[in-house]
Order: structure tokens, then C-alpha cells, then sequence
DNA sequence: AGTATATCTCGGTCGC
DNA sequence: TGCGACCGAGATATAC
């Protein structure tokens, strides 16, 4: 379930290997996955011919610029994007493909089905959704402990609802709000208004941490996330609860619990996070 | 208006 | 081996 740091990662192997190149057709096998333009055909009009200049991020979406349009696309759960040669043979579940003049193609493989792309002429995709509504960039300089302190208080919901909510901060999933709350010892069905300034100091630099070191360790290998040249990121190694049920805490030896909060699976240390 | 909860997308995985 | 339950990001709908 690509978050963050693994969109992070995706974006930057994917600018290395695709700025440049020219589009010489687009396929589509799965329609659904195309939100804009509602025609399918029109997104291949638009895109074929178009050289790709950049490849940038933000929240959990990539944005692939195809001047003069934008593709903004969201990998959801297994969403996966992947550099082939054209004559290499289909993988199952590939939805999408953006054919180079090279004789190269991107392919987008997505198990679930639950990814999206929407297609924007450039400059404009960030006001209309799915960006139009996103919160700040945890890693930008948008985000700091003044803007954390001054908002948390005023949310009315547990703080590991707060955190997953993209309008109100951007990239953060199941995985890092879990992890940043573990290292910020803070228990995720805490009201967020109930932190006080201290923990709300500490829960600001545990996301900080805990998204950078994933970053650079490029991203992590949960269930079958690659990076855009099939690499696996290596941040699981220092995953401390998520996925963790019943193993001791790397902290104080007490048996990391699941819970639900928020809906979602939730994975904490009773003992250090409270 | 803000918040909480349910529903929906899907197929691999798991338990029985 | 077969089958139903489960999982989950985020949009959407509904309730309060």
C-alpha cells in the first residue's frame, strides 16, 4: 500500500527512467481506471505525441507531466508502474500502457483494480480534485510544529483518524501513522485535542523521522510493493509495529496489540504508547 | 459544519 | 479443494 515514501521512491526512479521519452500511442485494457477525461479515447488522443518532462509527487499521488497535460495518477493499494521493452510478454493484470517511440513502454499493473488515473491540462490539476483538497506536505516546510500545535486541538477525532485524513495532511497511511505514533509514544485512540503541547512537539518529529528515514531506505516492501524498476525499499527492516501482532516491542518487550480505530487495522505497544 | 459510521470498488489470502 | 470472510484508500452517502 504504497504511502508516502514509496510514491517518494516510485517518483524518483520513474524520473530517471521515463523524462524524455515521447508517447507513440497509449492502451488502456481496464477503462475504469480512467477517471478524466470520461473518454477513454480522448485521454489517448490528448496524451499521444506528448514528450514527458517531469515526474512529481504530492501526497500519495504521482504526477507525470506530458506537456502540455498532466497525468495524475494514485497507485491505492497494489498499484504498480513499470519501465518494459515492448516485445516483452504482458503481466497479468496490466491495465495500462504508454507506448514510447523507443520501443519502450510504461506499464501500469494494479491486482485490485482500485488505482486511478485523471488527466489535467498542466498547471491546472491542482485545483480540482482529487488534489484540490489536500492537506500540507509533511516533508515540505509547510508543516511545522507552529501549524501542528495551532490545528491538533481544534480536531474533535482520535489522532490516528486526524492523521489519516488527507485533507488535513497529505501522504500519511495505515503504515507511518502508526509507526510515527509508536515513536512518538502516543496511543492512537487518544483525542487529539487531548495532546498537549509537548506530545504534540514529539508526534511532530516523529512523522518528520519516521517519513524521511523511510525515504531513504526507499520506502518499504509490505505485501508486494516495487519500485518502478521492480526494486524492493528496504524500510520494512526497520518497521517497529505495523504488522508486528504479538511480537515483543523493539523498545520494552511488551507484545505489540491490534486494534481497530478509525476502521483500520491498528498495530501499537500498550506499554510505550499511551 | 464538523464528525462518525457504513458502503463500495477488487482479488489474493486465510481459516475452516 | 472449495468457499466465505477479511483486508484496505479514499470517495461517497447517510446520520447525528
Amino acid at each position: 500500500m504504497p504511502e508516502l515514501p514509496e510514491v517518494e521512491t516510485v517518483k524518483r526512479t520513474l524520473k530517471k527512467l521515463i523524462v524524455g521519452k515521447t508517447i507513440q500511442d497509449v492502451s488502456v485494457y481496464l477503462p475504469r481506471i480512467i477517471r478524466r477525461p470520461d473518454d477513454v479515447e480522448l485521454f489517448r488522443h490528448h496524451l499521444t505525441g506528448t514528450t514527458i518532462t517531469d515526474v512529481r509527487r504530492r501526497g500519495k499521488f504521482l504526477k507525470i507531466n506530458c506537456d502540455p497535460w498532466v497525468l495524475v495518477s494514485h497507485l491505492r493499494m497494489e498499484g504498480k508502474y513499470r519501465l518494459a521493452e515492448q516485445d516483452e510478454p504482458l503481466e497479468k493484470h496490466t491495465h495500462v500502457l504508454f507506448h514510447f517511440t523507443d520501443g519502450t513502454e510504461l506499464r501500469y499493473r494494479d491486482v485490485r483494480q482500485f488505482g486511478t488515473m485523471d488527466l489535467f491540462r498542466l498547471g491546472e490539476e491542482d485545483h480540482h480534485l482529487p488534489l484540490a483538497k489536500l492537506g500540507p506536505e509533511p516533508l515540505s516546510e509547510d508543516f511545522t510544529p507552529e501549524w501542528l500545535l495551532k490545528t491538533l486541538p481544534e480536531k474533535k477525532s482520535k489522532i490516528k483518524a486526524v492523521l489519516l485524513n488527507q485533507e488535513y495532511l497529505a501522504g500519511l497511511g495505515n503504515i507511518y501513522v502508526d509507526e510515527s505514533l509508536h515513536l512518538a509514544g502516543l496511543h492512537p485512540e487518544r483525542n487529539a485535542s487531548s495532546l498537549s503541547p509537548e506530545e504534540i512537539r514529539r508526534l511532530y518529529h516523529a512523522i518528520r523521522k519516521t517519513l524521511a528515514d523511510a525515504v531513504e531506505a526507499g520506502g518499504s516492501s509490505v505485501r508486494s510493493y516495487l519500485n518502478g524498476q521492480g526494486e524492493m525499499g528496504m524500510f520494512q527492516l526497520k518497521i517497529q509495529v505495523y504488522g508486528r501482532k504479538g511480537e515483543p516491542c523493539n523498545r520494552c518487550g511488551h507484545p505489540i496489540q491490534r486494534i481497530v480505530v478509525a476502521g483500520r487495522g491498528t498495530h501499537l505497544c500498550a506499554e510505550c504508547q499511551r
